[in-house]
DNA sequence: CCTTTATTTAACGTAACGGTTAATTAACGA
DNA sequence: TCGTTAATTAACCGTTACGTTAAATAAAGG
């Protein structure tokens, strides 16, 4: 275990179900149930998926009676959002800067990434 | 097999060598062992995961003698910052009235106006 | 109480992941 | 040619991921 936050995001991203579970939220809660009926899967396995995604922080449950309600946490995203977008100018054709963009916001990752939890060596 | 190519992408991008990989690569091209230098790891390791980058579509490689030179390749990370702008909105300020209107009050299923923005999440 | 509804947990199988060491391929260079 | 360097492939191993079915839990409600 032990695996850092960015990495827990990613993978968490890295099911079409999952996603597809995101994309319900994002019109609002719904429980599971709700959540299942799209997809040709058990309902054990949608569990499996929503556990994924409360793990990695990107979704959270409240209870409703016998319901369970979930709904969309857009914080996990923000950090994936701020990775990325190192990277974007790239794609954005200005390839110059790139150097000293990531010159500067590396030692700013670094400095707040020695946090508790003990991960290491995260880009 | 037969994975669609956001999941690829993201899988990817789920571990933190193989980002580190990327954030070396964002200030030039590189050769393998220079890539593996900085990771206690073995050869084929590295090697291994620079073929999952590589499936990924996030780096290219080209042959220089004996030599494997890599390269950053942007283009699935722009796939991935398009799926994710699409839930910007939910820590942009505009939508996080949806946060408000869970924790403050009952079940009431409707009124999802998104009137002024205000309390910025943290995490 | 008993049944129904909603969801999770348990146990299990298969495939993929992430690493290893040993062997192999490929090209350079004295 | 031979040895060195660079990287990959092969074979293997333990762990994790994703799905299944069956059983357990929890609350609602007749």
């Amino acid at each position: 275990m032990n695996v850092d936050r960015l990495s827990t995001t990613f993978s968490a991203l890295a099911d079409p179900t999952r996603r597809a579970i995101l994309a319900r939220l994002a019109q609002g809660e719904a429980m599971v149930g709700e959540l299942a009926a799209p997809f040709d899967m058990s309902a054990p396995a949608i569990s499996k998926h929503l556990k994924v995604l409360e793990r990695a922080n990107l979704i959270a449950r409240r209870k409703d009676a016998q319901r369970r309600l979930c709904r969309l946490q857009p914080g996990a995203l923000e950090a994936v959002s701020a990775w990325i977008s190192r990277y974007r100018r790239f794609w954005d054709g200005q390839f110059d800067a790139l150097e000293d963009y990531l010159a500067t916001t590396d030692t700013e990752e670094e400095s707040h990434d020695r946090g508790a939890g003990g991960t290491r060596r995260d880009d």
